[in-house]
RNA sequence: GGCGCGGUGGCGAAGAGGCUAACGCCGCGGUCUGCAAAACCGCUACUCGCCGGUUCAAAUCCGGCCCGCGCCUCCA
């Protein structure tokens, strides 16, 4: 069975193999760290990091880099406005994108590498451009000739011709073609600088991706991803830098995910209408707002509303509840006395097998979260039919069950937190204990009134309590 | 203008030639329950933007049209 990816080259879905067996080298297009990130900024973060955590589930050893864009204008903007120098204002802001990013439950990449700890791996690619005839400098600035690069606009589906036919008036007259684009800009009064064969500057926006992506994934690596509107020209470039550099191919499969809408728009920071992470997580629980991502296909637009966010929340809480049964059997067959079985753990077990497989043909076909999640719901009315009907479960279908739902929900969608630890947590456990014990013995003598006000008490303080014929269990929500 | 994406039930969203059009949310009815919650069962699109065509067969292919959006400039 293999994996298929849309590839963006190609505008196909192709079979997707590593050019290494077993080993699986993906880029991903990290942050400009000069704001907190937005949920537009989310998307690529879970859809990627849910293909990478796919890719390990299948077996692979993936070496995942996701840049951080340090320096450009619009931190140097930033570090003005707060009068802090640029680096540091960088710093706080990638601090804050791994508390976002860890909320929502990203795992970390391999590697986080940064323009500015790249200066010198950058201007040697720059010279290298440079002498093979690629790159001309012009007043201080280094740009990149578009037109010595035939295969330019292969990627976007753009013809380089008609693009210069319907250019803008270029105000930058140091540039021989308007489509040519800065390699190093040189600094202007007060910006950060380095020194460089053309004098101080720093690396324009594209050539920190392909150069770092190079260094540590090698020509030829896997995977690239990043946001639609990265195709052009941001992902042209790199490709241009890249392939006129190093004479060989760059990236084998392109992915780019859809946008996040706010009212059919495009949510961005530039049109001001964008909801930053860690609003959206104060409002609801984080791993929903991942499932509200992960509930449509990557390449799909998603337009944002609460009902959404609401919707997902209730799945979520219905994933929650089969992991809080299946803890439960669990338990129970550990006092278990060994009473003859009542079947249907062999049928289970079946069912979540085959549930397993659609999941995971649902993953090949192009990371088909929305159908991937739609096995993995039925495999939670599976499990809970199974329980409701089966006073002496099957340890065999339990385990079988719990390790499924575990590994496609928890360790591939990313959508289970782990259990919480700690002495808060012993001592509410406690407490409840203590509390339903005496609610029990209210309700054991018919005393409803004093059984319903502690539950409703509870619901108050956000606990809520369920009575079943084997006892009352209570969760927090 | 060029390139690209989308229009499927109340909402969200899969499906891309042929099983009763997945799955989630909401709503209604039921089972269970002291009541509730959870869970389970049932109901809710004779129909997939519109009009033609191909085919034994189309939401799925072809043509035309309408509507919404994006990229072409920084943007995930």
């Amino acid at each position: 069975m293999s994996m298929y990816l849309h590839n963006t080259l190609t505008g196909r879905k192709e079979e997707f193999t590593p050019a290494e067996p077993g080993r699986v080298r993906m880029y991903v297009c990290g942050p400009t760290t000069y704001n907190y990130i937005h949920l537009g900024n989310a998307r690529p973060l879970v859809v990627f990091d849910t293909l990478r955590r796919y890719l390990e589930y299948r077996g692979y050893d993936v070496l995942y880099v996701q840049n951080f864009t340090d320096i450009d204008d619009k931190v140097i903007n930033r570090a003005r406005e707060e009068g802090l120098p640029a680096l540091q204002v960088a710093e706080r802001y990638i601090e804050e994108f791994f508390r976002d990013a860890g909320a929502l439950n990203v795992k970390r990449a391999s590697l986080y590498p940064r323009v500015s700890q790249h200066i010198e791996d950058i201007i040697a690619a720059i010279t290298a451009l440079e002498r093979r005839g690629f790159a001309y400098p012009a007043g201080g600035d280094v740009y990149f000739a578009v037109e010595k690069f035939p295969a330019y606009g292969r990627l976007s589906k753009r013809d380089p011709a008609e693009m210069r036919a319907g250019a803008r008036v270029e105000v930058n007259t140091a540039k021989r073609n308007p489509l040519d684009f800065a390699l190093w800009k040189a600094a202007g009064p007060g910006e950060p600088a380095w020194d460089s064969p053309w004098g101080p500057g720093r690396p324009g926006w594209h050539i920190e991706c392909s150069t770092m992506a190079l260094k540590y994934l090698g020509p030829g690596f896997d995977i690239h991803g990043g946001g639609a509107d990265l195709i052009f020209p941001h992902h042209e470039n790199e490709i241009a830098q890249a392939e006129a550099g190093a004479g060989g191919p760059f990236a084998r499969f392109w992915l780019h995910n859809g946008f996040i809408t706010v009212n059919q728009e495009k949510m961005s920071k530039s049109r001001g209408n964008f909801f930053l992470v860690r609003d959206i997580c104060s409002r609801f629980q984080p791993l929903a707002v991942r499932l509200f991502l992960l509930a449509t296909h990557y390449r799909s637009p998603i337009d944002f509303d609460d009902a959404g966010l609401q919707a997902a929340e209730k799945g979520l809480e219905r994933l929650e509840n089969t992991r809080r049964l299946l803890g439960e059997a669990c338990c129970r067959l550990a006092a278990a006395d060994p009473h003859p079985r009542d079947g249907g753990g062999t049928a289970l077990t079946g069912r979540v097998e085959e549930l397993r497989r659609e999941f995971v043909a649902a993953m090949d076909d192009d990371c088909n979260t929305a159908r991937a999640l739609a096995a993995l719901y039925d495999l939670a009315r599976e499990i809970n039919t199974y329980l409701a009907t089966t006073s002496c479960p099957e340890p065999g279908a339990v385990q079988a069950a719990t390790r499924i739902l575990e590994q496609l929900g928890g360790d591939v969608l990313g959508l289970f937190g782990r259990q919480e630890q700690g002495l808060d947590s012993a001592l509410l456990a406690g407490l409840m204990d203590l509390i339903i014990t005496i609610r029990q013995e209210a309700r054991q003598r018919q005393d409803w009134a004093t059984a319903d006000t502690i539950r409703d008490r509870l619901r108050e303080l956000g606990l809520t309590l369920e009575d079943t014929p084997r006892g009352t269990r209570w969760k927090k929500g």
